[in-house]
DNA sequence: TAAATACATTGCAATATTACGATGAATAGA
DNA sequence: TCTATTCATCGTAATATTGCAATGTATTTA
């Protein structure tokens, strides 16, 4: 067990789930949220910013690297991250679809 | 390790993670799109529906009416769930605001 | 060439998550 | 009362995630 039965499940389903992930720690949301201010995509400086260990940062970047919402280019000796628009966009679409299905509805017409 | 920590990061962050969190496995999905369509509060058909084992679509249910997100009423024999509409646009909102924070800014005028 | 800088990767250790069988509690109907 | 039905909870096994020290790879500077 202790794995996801990603079969039972629609591939949009998956993919908004693994896209969830990238937001389901406060690390990339910070990382995230730092990248969204500073635009000029920023490097580890992460590490002073976030207190977390360097390699710890490098992780989290890579995942969201993996996941299309960042991308890097070479800066010199550092490496400079920022949001991917493209991606960035298209998660929003697709969680807003989302919220957005929902029908406020009287919610006495039924049972709850 | 294997523990976030929380301490490291501001109160919304924790917040907002542990939100993204509801959101991070597809069956979690798959069930907030069917009390989404079924407005209807629906209790484990869902088991029939997803083709989760009982226990595993309750543990499930178990963590969105934690997070607030759903709510659950008893319903004769069973328990009727439904989307908390108050915690689902609270969500909605707080997502939208770090989603909007993006300005897509020509991107070349630093170095990305 | 020898440091120093900036990251990525590897290899753990610890905790978290996912999934399910088994069991328990509560209610409705025979 | 006996038996389904409906669901929650517990216990357990398996896998995933987090975090970091150590190490490796380039590149720059002295």
């Amino acid at each position: 067990m202790g794995l996801t039965k990603t079969d039972l499940f629609t591939t949009e389903q998956n993919e908004l789930a693994n896209m969830a992930k990238a937001l389901a720690h406060p690390a990339r949301i910070a990382i995230l949220e730092h990248l969204l201010k500073a635009n000029a995509c920023i490097n580890s400086d992460l590490v002073a910013e976030l207190g977390l260990a360097q390699a710890t940062i490098s992780q989290h970047l890579k995942e969201l690297k993996s996941l299309g919402l960042i991308s890097g280019t070479i800066e010199g000796v550092s490496m400079s991250y920022c949001i991917n628009a493209e991606r960035w966009k298209y998660f929003e679409s697709r969680l807003n679809r989302l919220f957005q299905s929902y029908s406020p509805d009287p919610c006495n017409s039924k049972r709850c």
